[in-house]
RNA sequence: GUCUCCAUCGUCUAGUGGUUAGGACAUCGGGUUUUCAUCCCGACAACGGGGGUUCAAUUCCCCCUGGAGAUGCCA
């Protein structure tokens, strides 16, 4: 049999990570098997379906470089992918089954519904649910209600009794009775659009999927799904359910626990080897040393039977770590050309580049490089090179139990010993600097120190003789002045 | 409430009917270093509880507990 796969989203939120883990999975699974990767639109929801989504599916998708053999842009045999370009299809098949008796017209109001449910709610009634109200209309009462032109909605005949086992490649056999499967669950809503389970099923069928990877929270329509095939006579294809992907807390990722969406771990500097490889770690594993795959990897190693069953907490922090591995094995060129853009868009340079930016962001590339997390960090990594900083105060330029006067003291004979060179490139900076500790009878970062917060504005930056070799002699005299200012002010 | 699923360090996980239960992240120490980071070394840290089965259970079975998910004209 061949492996046919599809990942099946519906529009109507950016793409998080929850749902790229499964299109991940799938997509692993159909190359490893040399099977179809299929992308299907599940548009069914008119409200809350936008375009804005859709193109942020696409946009993902190619960020992470997951190529579908067929879906709304590519095409395919067993088109239209998407499926709001499909409802009169699942009309039919929805009007099959009421002809087969398998399926019934319900002509219950939202309003009555919810006042059902509320009630169900306030009784703490054992019922739950829709009441199958319409299932029991007579012939004569349904023309009468059609003949005063109500709208209604489309429910599969839940069967009362029995009940329904579907196998789970990994969980085994679940087994559910019909009697707690949704009573009479809406197929065809009154909009024409199908619900999510009957334009799944058919399309799942229709577009030939041998395997069904989608996340456990589907677990408990699995036996409805069953029961739909078996209306229409079809062979349900192989379920695979995935693990979920859960927030600290152990509840299901959300936005509450920080980014999910994947635009915003690409806007924040996450490279996408970096997140498709933390993010196939949840839940997956090949053994108990290897931790780094590529995209080709995964397409090749990826199986079954190594997938978890317990749902995994997404940590940010070992994506953080996974990020500045992948971000260290970047060449310069490579790091450079990633981090342009953030440059740009903190204001430091413009395209094209002038020839003397150009020089500095070469130089600065490796000084940053150990140094990023995130691509962004970078902004706030090479500020000072690039725009004016703010004084430093008193306090920040003190190095700990060292008093304002030999901190003046070191300060002023760094100027002066930098003053009198003719370049920032002369090699004997450091020794010299090294030297003024020694005659002050302190610390060498008691020297290095305030110069840092003096040119840097920052007690943390790059090192510092390539920091001020890359701000440039002048600009280094003038930040250093003004630190003595403020520390001549303080000792007077 | 009901139904279903799940259960190894804080987190992701490896693993086995007999192991000093392994690795990674995080955390904490130490080394390298002008700061930070990188890099190196080290430490801390887990089989949820109770019954079985067995010569032997973390591993197999049952119960409990805990967690999660589902209970929509959303997917």
């Amino acid at each position: 049999m061949s492996v046919r796969v599809r990942y099946a989203p519906s529009p109507t939120g950016m793409q998080h990570i929850g749902g790229i883990r499964t299109a991940l999975f799938n997509y692993f699974f159909a190359r490893s098997q040399k099977g179809s990767f299929i992308l299907r639109v599940e548009d069914t929801d008119q409200e809350r379906s936008s375009n804005e989504a859709l193109q942020d599916l696409y946009e993902t998708l190619d960020w992470l470089g997951i190529d579908c053999d067929e879906g709304p842009l590519v095409g395919g045999a067993y088109g239209p992918y998407t499926q709001s370009e499909r409802i009169e299809l699942y009309k039919e098949y929805a009007q099959k089954l009421i002809e087969d008796n398998k399926a019934y017209r319900c002509y219950c109001t939202p309003e009555r519904l919810d006042e059902l449910r509320a009630k169900q709610v306030a009784e703490k009634s054992k019922q739950h649910g829709y009441d199958r109200h319409c299932r029991h209309l007579t012939d004569e009462e349904r023309q009468k209600l059609e003949a005063q032109g109500l709208t209604s909605v489309i429910r599969l005949k839940v069967p009362l009794e029995g009940k329904t086992t579907f196998h789970d490649l990994l969980m085994g056999d679940i087994t559910r009775r019909n009697s707690d499967v949704n009573p009479d669950p809406v197929l065809l809503k009154s909009d024409g659009f199908p619900t999510y389970h009957l334009a799944n099923v058919i399309d799942d069928h229709l577009m030939n999927i041998s395997h069904i990877m989608r996340a456990q929270e589907w677990i408990p329509s699995g036996p409805l799904h069953i029961l739909l095939y078996e209306a229409f006579g079809w062979e349900p294809p192989l379920y695979c359910h995935l693990p979920m992907v859960m927030g600290k807390d152990g509840q299901k990722l959300s936005k509450r626990h920080g980014a999910t969406a994947v635009r915003d771990f690409r806007a924040k500097g996450y490279l996408p080897e970096a997140l498709l490889n933390y993010v196939s770690m949840v839940g997956w594993s090949y053994d108990s040393e290897r931790e780094f795959f590529s995209k080709a990897d995964l397409c090749e190693l990826f199986s079954l039977e190594k997938i978890n069953k317990a749902p995994g907490v997404f940590d940010y922090k070992k994506l953080d770590w996974y990020n500045g591995m992948y971000i260290r094995q970047k060449t310069d060129e490579e790091l450079t050309a990633l981090l342009l853009p953030f440059l740009v868009e903190a204001g430091f340079v413009r395209q094209p580049l002038r020839a003397d930016d150009s020089h500095k962001i070469a130089a600065l590339i490796p000084l940053v490089k150990e140094r990023l997390k995130v691509l962004s960090d970078v902004v706030e990594m090479s500020r000072f090179l690039f725009t004016e900083i703010e004084a430093p105060t008193v306090e920040s330029l003190l190095p700990k139990k060292q008093d304002a006067a030999t901190t003046l003291a070191a300060l002023k004979k760094a100027l002066v010993l930098l003053s009198q060179l003719d370049s920032v490139e002369d090699a004997k900076i450091e020794e010299q600097l090294v030297a003024i500790a020694t005659e002050l009878d302190c610390k060498v970062n008691g020297v290095f120190m305030p110069i840092r917060v003096a040119v840097t504005g920052s007690h943390v930056s790059p090192p510092l003789f390539d920091s001020i070799r890359l701000l440039g002699l002048e600009t280094t005299l003038t930040r250093l002045k003004r630190a003595i200012t403020i520390l001549e002010d303080e000792v007077a």
